[in-house]
DNA sequence: CATGAATGAGAGTTCATTCAT
DNA sequence: TATGAATGAACTCTCATTCAT
């Protein structure tokens, strides 16, 4: 499972023989990480023994620490990985939705949560183990969430100035949009009998958007949804 | 820090030698689940060694196992604790509230909110540990939170029916609520340098009630906040 | 086999469990440290595994780890042991060759030898593994050289003073004799097959002698040798 | 550092370009050779990685192993080095002082002392890693150093057989001799703030020849160290 | 009721060695 | 000839658990 979807780089090949070898090496990380992710998804970080990440990557213990530094090295990038995808694909989600703020914040929504589909055991393992992490790594997750925060936070801004929303706490708004996504993750076991991802979706928009728009705004958007 | 507030519970204290001891042993079981709690949301369940947690505790690591049968078992009683506090506490706040839906739900928010941030490290332990559990620890978790979200669902109901409130999904608005609360625990990081714990209520309920409530209704009790 | 010859130390037991767990301690201490010296004199410090020094102490190889910090740290402990049980010794066993300058010399490399010949594997020990220490580890151990040799070397001084001895380098001839007894243990192999202790003591003494003693001087010694 | 000084050995050169082969792997050799000394003089044969060997050799860690068989082949050709070294180089330098047993002998106790002095690292080894290797490597080395004493016991003999010199165990004053050499290296540490090798080799000539020499051949022999 | 010395299985990590290129 | 990615056995060290006291 490589659900992380990731840019692809431009690949200035100038040297073919080095290119192979560095694109062999990115999909053997990418390979790796997706084992780790898969079975710490299933155990948890510190019930994951490097023999179990290994016979699941199909490979040996020894190359693992040829591309991390430790195993807490493998958490760390697994998280960075996931946070980076919620970072780098907001925006342009959000681009495709047109100039309406209204419009954009679902669609970042929309595509925030489809993240947190694709990346269910990503996401766990962001709160799950976290604290694992040094403080280094735990500035880090929180620097990426704080960034990958901003489109939606500028765009409720924006609907604010042009009188299009009422006047909240954009911050904790989107902070909460973030949590009630990440609760697809979280809270699966409680959501999955009676929502799909897109009925999810659409209940959470009908519970948040009454706080952003007036009565008679709202209705327009929610028959969108 | 004995943050769960536990019910007394009856003591029909027939021999005063034995109840003496039974106090003394449910005292030393409140010491040793809080110098767990202590420690482990310091340093995480797996990160805890036993000899710390003794240390912690100012008792020997043998004594841990008269009280508890595995460290598993520790964790597994920290949590239960913390989600039995929700579960006991929240119809009794509600009941202070009167009569009306609208204000016993925002008083059992209230209370829920309150609950979190007495018991940060445990609700945190929640969100991080549960998959350390066995299966059957891990239901015993997912029915307390379950029976924790009635009253509140059932309120919902009610004002639904008295057409206080929209029509809304009531499951998901409580489970929408909880997560909200646990926010305050699990972003702390970011809220914590802004809001108080009781502004973090307020603006909860500010964007919370507005799927709920009527406009005309919304604005008496956006007041009462 | 415990060869180093270690002095009881004053019992002042104020409490007794507290003595007897002392002492019991301080005799599993040996015990290791004796089964270490052992392995390591067998196999070297690398080859040896913690389980096979485990089993030969016949205890747990969690146990060593109560009692030193590492692997290193019983390296370390057991030169020190041995370097300690030459600083401490020889002083009394010269002592007790009477005023003689040229007598106490004699006695003391007499000493010295048979501390060697006690614990030849330690002493291989000191060469082989010195460099594997860290080098506060290192420091410790040629300050304690430095102070064994002190004895020695002021006897010497005082023979110069009162005109027994040549006028030679003292520090250099102390030296030569602490490397002419360690040379029983680093090249038993050698002089195994045809000399005992007491012959290769003698041996030497014929040897290093006739550089401190004027001629006539010198029969009078030798025969006492 | 190309320390140990070789005998070029037979070119038989049927073939130029066989020869230049021959040449650039025995220079290989040398080169692979000569970085293994270095890093086990630094860091010890254990500690030493193949990585790191490969690294100081500025080559692959492949191409050891077309020159070696194993890890400890190269520690074992290391150690024959330096100790053919010793064998070779003795009676000629010895060869080099004319008849006279005596300054033979000096000459030789000269020259051993100043290979020591080139190759310290190597010296050092002998004595840290002998033990490392299996039986058959232990026996090679015990051999070679006997082979080694060989020049400079014949000349004690021929000097006892001409009356000019005492009679003494020349088996036991060549090790001695040849130990108070190696201490140049083992004890560098103590020695090297005090002398240089010159005052070294003096100093250690002045405290061995006493033993030979009847006193009055001694001033003769002492003046022109 | 309380202790803590002792256990030993299992963890993360390293590294000599191989072999396809 | 030379490389270095890949292997996996073996290592040191930790720590939950037990039990004699």
């Amino acid at each position: 499972m490589t659900a992380v979807t990731r840019s692809p780089g431009p690949t200035t090949s100038v040297d073919v023989a080095e290119a192979v070898r560095a694109v062999r090496a990115s999909s053997r990380r990418r390979q790796l990480l997706d084992a780790a992710v898969t079975v710490m998804g299933r155990t948890g970080f510190h019930q994951m023994s490097m023999q179990a990440l290994a016979d699941e990557a199909q490979v040996s213990v020894g190359l693992f620490y040829k591309y991390f530094g430790s195993k807490e090295d493998i958490l760390l990038a697994a998280i960075v990985d996931i946070l980076e995808a919620f970072r780098d694909q907001l925006q342009p989600a959000m681009d495709l939705a047109g100039d309406d703020p209204v419009l954009q914040l679902m669609a970042g929504f929309r595509r925030y949560a489809s993240i947190v589909d694709e990346n269910r055991d990503a996401v766990v393992l962001t709160y799950r183990e976290s604290r694992t992490l040094d403080a280094a790594g735990r500035d880090r997750i929180k620097e990426l969430e704080v960034e990958t925060s901003a489109p939606m936070r500028s765009v409720i801004t924006a609907g604010m100035a042009d009188g299009l929303m009422n006047e909240v706490d954009a911050d904790l708004v989107v902070f909460d949009l973030m949590m009630l996504a990440h609760g697809w993750a979280l809270k699966h076991w409680h959501f999955a009998p009676g929502y799909e991802l897109d009925s999810y979706v659409a209940a959470q928009l009908r519970f948040a958007l009454p706080t952003l728009l007036v009565p008679d705004k709202l209705d327009e958007y929610l028959t969108q949804i």
